[in-house]
DNA sequence: ATGATGTCCTGGGCGC
DNA sequence: TGCGCCCAGGACATCA
């Protein structure tokens, strides 16, 4: 499932193969995606030059240079792939294809229909629905303890669900939630609010690296992830503690017998997984 | 304001 | 083998 390293990866590859090339024609089988695509999308991309590739928290734009954004998302489930028109067979979830000047496509498939495109004024990007109220990037500068204290002073929830909230930092998703909480040594069931300073600056520095780590080994993988060249990414091998219930953590040197290994719980209606011993 | 819960969607994996 | 059930996930709506 997308994250931010998984749409960082798509965004990287989408510069090498999409950037200022013409979208010459748009088709979608199917509109109805977590949000309905808009009917006037197909007529305001065509002909229009991709300027700029970028991510946006989870969210990967193609900038027009007629003033217009495309906004994507892959839900969980979603891939876009880069495929040539003349070997194109139509997949069963391609939902959207974009075919741009010299036959190369843009293939958008999604399975569970959780992903999204919309299109905004480039200009108002900031204040469309998907990121008015977003809180900061983890890789911008002003992710620091005191961004972090401010945003968790006022949250009794636990901090693994405060983390995935994209109101206090955006393009952290389950897995690395609980990856990051791993090697910061915080348990997620601690209240968001009682995390000390040395802690916060500890959590801050976990995420940036996990994040960091997996966008170098270009994305991870569970099981519906793809990078848009279609090889599967690999990252997910080096979870050190996310789907490895029962598992030794990294390096272990708990006592097993009575740790039982890694623990798997449901915090905010998501599985969350942690070494007992390891993060307190 | 905050948080808890439900909703969207389908395929894969499981138990019987 | 096949059926029903549960789970995966991000963002958002709707409650208390």
């Amino acid at each position: 499932m997308p994250e931010l390293p998984e749409i960082e990866t798509v965004k990287n590859y989408l510069n090498k193969v999409f950037l200022n090339k013409e979208i010459i024609s748009a088709k979608i089988t199917n509109r109805r995606l977590r949000k309905l695509i808009p009917d006037s999308f197909e007529k305001e991309i065509t002909n229009a030059e991709i300027v700029k590739i970028y991510r946006k928290a989870k969210y990967f734009i193609l900038e027009l240079d007629n003033g217009k954004s495309i906004i994507w998302h892959l839900g969980m489930s979603g891939t876009v792939e880069n495929k040539s028109k003349k070997n194109y067979q139509k997949l069963k979830h391609d939902h959207v294809v974009l075919e741009v000047d010299g036959g190369e496509l843009l293939v958008y498939n999604d399975a569970r229909r959780f992903g999204m495109v919309d299109i905004c004024e480039s200009a108002e990007i900031n204040q469309h629905s998907c990121f008015r109220d977003n809180g900061i990037e983890p890789f911008e500068k002003g992710f620091d303890e005191k961004y972090l204290k401010e945003k968790l002073k006022s949250k009794r929830i636990n901090i693994k669900t405060a983390l995935l909230d994209p109101k206090v930092v955006v393009g952290i998703g389950n897995i690395y939630a609980s990856e990051a909480l791993y090697y910061a040594g915080i348990s997620p069931f601690r209240e968001s609010n009682s995390l000390t300073k040395v802690e916060r600056n500890k959590l801050i520095e976990s995420i940036v690296m996990v994040l960091d780590r997996a966008i170098k080994a270009g994305g991870s993988s569970i099981r519906d992830y793809k990078k848009p060249d279609g090889e599967v990414g690999y990252f997910s091998l080096s979870h050190a503690v996310y789907g490895k219930e029962g598992q030794k953590c990294p390096n272990c040197n708990c006592d097993f017998e009575k740790t039982e290994g890694i623990k798997k719980s449901f915090l905010g209606g998501r599985s969350s997984f942690y070494c007992v011993s390891k993060q307190k």
